[in-house]
DNA sequence: CGTGTTTGACCGGCGC
DNA sequence: GCGCCGGTCAAACACG
């Protein structure tokens, strides 16, 4: 179950202003930020000392941030092991015991990876990277798992698409109501979204989405027509896109603020269809990357420095 | 008044 | 054939 194994988890981390990481050699980043202080004048060593303090603050949290974020990784690789050999002691048990729907039961091999239908690599077996999948030839189906407020209930999933509410229904095997949309930004548009609280956190939204938009993006349209509205999946600012050549990674460490005139803001979301598991392995080989850690600390830096 | 949401009714597939 | 269940429809309603 090692997704770097199949697919490319190179980054391409759009820190703006600077990309020192491809340019300058960490070590050299550091030095050159910490003897930011010593080129300024005598009399502005006040200033500089609490710019150093305020560094050594940041870093400090940063240091913890990426502790936590660890500990979050590895919670999530052994509740995954666990669901792993659960499933392998219950083949063909899913999480609902309950009869299943032939039109479902034929999607739920990708259910069974628990993540998202579009995976192309988060199956146990390696057939799945090679076999065709059933819903690439019919109506195309993705899982995509966002982490929202518990006390919200709104079930909004913030996608960038407009979305029309058509019902919304309590299914059995889940307390939580599970609300219908249809894709209302084109009339032709045969897209469908089910969203729903998952059953096991109620914090976790789960939405589902049938088919493939036959329109752009209504938020990467506003992206070129001007807008740069952030379309953010979930509350986390960055998004990952699959491409034939493996996922790439953007990170909007800048807010979108700096990157003014550099280039064209990228779009946010290519897809709804975003495999949140890559994410997550993405998020722990990025938590052991030095080249991210210095690459964040010249983009803090950076941010502090165009202040 | 137009648009979007809510919600009970209805439909069709599936298992028994 | 019957009942269960998920999915969809459409009238009523809310809101700007």
């Amino acid at each position: 179950m090692d997704y770097s194994s199949c697919i490319n988890t190179s980054l391409d981390l759009n820190i703006n202003p600077l990309r020192v990481h491809e340019e300058v050699p960490k070590k050299q980043i550091e030095s050159n930020f910490f003897s930011l202080g010593r080129k300024s004048s005598v009399k502005q060593e006040e200033s500089t000392g609490a710019l150093v303090e305020e560094l050594r603050r940041v870093s400090a949290e940063n240091k913890r941030l990426t502790e936590m974020l660890t500990e979050m990784c590895e919670n999530y690789n052994t509740l995954r092991s666990h669901l792993m050999e659960y499933m392998r002691k219950n083949p063909g048990k899913e999480s609902s015991p309950s009869k299943k729907r032939k039109s479902e039961s034929s999607n739920n091999n990708s259910n069974l990876m628990g993540i998202n239908g579009n995976s192309e690599s988060s199956s146990t077996d390696e057939e799945s990277c090679k076999k065709p999948r059933e819903e690439t030839v019919k109506a195309k189906i993705s899982r995509v798992y966002v982490k929202t407020e518990a006390s919200d209930t709104s079930l909004i999933v913030k996608d960038g698409y407009q979305w029309r509410k058509y019902g919304q229904k309590v299914t059995r095997d889940n307390p939580s109501p599970r609300a219908y949309f249809k894709c209302s930004f084109a009339p032709s548009c045969p897209v469908k979204k089910k969203v729903q609280r998952s059953v096991d956190d109620q914090s976790i939204v789960v939405a589902t989405y049938e088919g493939e938009h036959n329109h752009p993006n209504p938020s990467q349209m506003e992206a070129t027509s001007g807008s740069s509205r952030c379309v953010t999946l979930g509350s986390v600012p960055c998004s990952a896109s699959m491409s034939s050549s493996g996922p790439t990674v953007t990170l909007d460490l800048t807010k979108s603020k700096s990157s003014k005139d550099s280039k064209v803001p990228k779009p946010k979301i290519d897809s709804p269809e975003v495999p949140q598991i890559l994410v997550e392995q993405m998020a722990t080989s990025l938590t052991k990357d030095p080249n991210f850690r210095a690459a964040l600390v010249a983009a803090i830096s950076g941010k502090m420095l165009h202040k």
